[in-house]
DNA sequence: CTGAAAGCGCTAACAA
DNA sequence: TTGTTAGCGCTTTCAG
């Protein structure tokens, strides 16, 4: 036990199996078209070692490293509020275990940050990234399409769906116009008519695409009726604070997200209006740990979270796959966007 | 541009420097020992290249990686209610990149998760771990300790300050006793007499550090006055129904963390207690969105959370360096226990 | 079906 | 100070 502890090569293991490391690294690699006694002979002695893998080596020659970035470049705390990172992290850590895949977690928080990110990236460490919180001016998207990996992006980029530069960009997002429009026609279908909204920031696409979707159904609204958020509880106070000084008789509020629903609760609680017999209000996200302890309990749409993360860890996978031989699989995956629900309680 | 598109290497730059593989090497590394014109043509050839080290092959022969594990054994989904880890992680994060060095996040979820995260550890892909959420009866440190890899523990563990097998424990935790004695003890001096507990869950030592705190003040304490929760709200809520049934007399409550306080704070509004007149609050963590966001606001035993991240990634970091031959850093790393600070809202 | 041998790109002795 | 050279541990043709 005191003889130096470094771990057993496959050199080694080939040597007590009695073969040689060509055979042993096939075993290793799935064993296909070797006989069954060598194999068992092999499994034995790799067992029988510990032996586990040099990855290093093994991704000098392959160039493969079974690894993936996940980027989440988020200036602002709010990912810090929210567990909508914690979940998509989840999903995506399911998904990439089962592929035996690791992650890699970038987070960034500055300019200087999204060059280092580039920069990795660009090293071929990773066989591919998963990209989060793009906000419309972040430069991040340019740094990795430079880098040449292959990427899917959490949430529609602010690009557009189209190509670019002939390569597609693929995302996982959840329906955010379809999902606010069918949170407006319940309020409208509860007979309010003095429907509000506050936005996202607008600087994400989630936040437009909610914004239209309240646009689509309030056609006509009057314009006083939006008031810019920034998807915090303080954002959604303030915003609420506004639209009762503009609009003293207002009745309903879609607010972008559950924080910002749960500051527009505040405000209204100070100010003596009673949800929902007063003001009815609708949340976005669901996210239970906010919609479940508001007072009262938030009526919000919700987007399966998690399964995004794991979406996103899927596409990429299989694209990657596609890319080493397995061309099985059919066509490049494309963006895929999942539907919402809305989940009554007791707010709206 | 149709060229095969595969990165330049060492030997590209060296070629391109006029100079030796080795030489090429050496500027990479730092250029010590290198005449500076050599020097400054080398980083040219880098530039004009867009050179960047392949990392497979530098482990292969470094047995470095650069890289360091983070893992969260987190059955239960109170790693999303609360913002904890998101703060851990920023934390880790930016010391890790300030040393250039890659965080890879294992989560687990059972018991198969963790021997695969025991092998992943013990295939020698990090250099280093950093471990959180404890249970005690957890499996993880044993598969850890076994890998053998130098680790950090997020959080005392619970098997003692000692040492194990000869290695010492090292962690970073926050001084959960301590502070959990200033809570009681401001409880008392605002006069109130009937003070309870509501715990965390008591299979992790912070919960029982500061159950400990509490009785440390409340010597002779009515064993009804402690009511066992679990970090979550919904135990908050629970605990705070048994309590109120048992002692109806209660006047203050110190609850284990945030959370479960918010609990209380709702059972307490819906029983028509007021707070903090008929019924003080306390909690502990100081999570901002959560502390500022109930109703009253909440007095709550701050803790530096992304401090204590930093802190375990340059206590893991100087572990490293230390075994590399930087023999300058004194002794091995021990573990710190962090400062906690009252801060006073609304309710206590 | 199995083995021998040639590197993957880099660092680190060792020579010059 | 710089160059030469020998691997690090693994996969993968290519013979046998």
């Amino acid at each position: 036990m005191t003889e130096t502890a470094s771990r057993p090569t496959l050199e080694a293991v080939a040597a007590r199996a009695g073969v040689s490391r060509a055979t042993a690294s096939r075993v290793v690699n799935g064993g296909d078209g070797v006989r069954e006694p060598l194999v068992e002979r092999v499994r034995r002695a790799v067992e029988e070692l510990g032996y586990v893998p040099n990855q290093a080596a093994r991704s000098l020659v392959t160039r493969r490293h079974d690894a993936v970035a996940v980027v989440i470049a988020e200036p602002e705390t709010r990912v810090f509020a929210d567990p909508f990172f914690a979940l998509q992290l989840r999903g995506i850590s399911k998904e990439l275990t089962t592929h035996d895949s690791q992650l890699v977690l970038l987070l960034t928080e500055g300019r200087d940050d999204h060059v280092r990110v580039g920069r990795y990236l660009a090293g071929g460490h990773v066989d591919g990234a998963l990209v989060f919180s793009l906000h419309l001016d972040d430069p991040l998207p340019g740094l990795i399409h430079g880098a040449g990996v292959p990427t899917v992006f959490g949430g529609r980029p602010g690009w557009g769906d189209g190509a670019r530069n002939s390569v597609p960009t693929v995302y996982v997002d959840c329906d955010n116009r379809g999902g606010a429009r069918e949170a407006v026609r319940h309020l409208v279908g509860l007979g309010r008519t003095c429907i509000a909204h506050i936005t996202g920031a607008l600087d994400q696409t989630s936040a437009v695409d909610r914004l239209d979707g309240f646009r689509d159904v309030m056609v006509d609204g009057d314009p006083a009726l939006v008031a810019e958020g920034d998807f915090t509880p303080a954002g959604g106070e303030r915003a609420m604070r506004e639209l009762l000084e503009r609009r003293p008789d207002v009745d309903a509020v879609f607010a972008a997200n559950d924080l910002s629903a749960s500051g527009a609760l505040r405000v209204l609680r100070e100010r003596g209006r009673r949800v929902p017999d007063d003001v009815a209000v609708i949340g976005f996200d669901d996210m239970l740990p906010i919609a479940e302890q508001t007072d009262p309990p938030l009526t919000s749409v919700r987007q399966d979270i998690e399964e995004m993360g794991r979406l996103m860890a899927r596409l990429l996978l299989r694209r990657l796959d596609r890319r080493s031989g397995d061309a099985s699989l059919g066509g490049d995956p494309s963006s895929v966007v999942l539907p919402t629900t809305l989940v009554r309680r007791v707010s709206a």
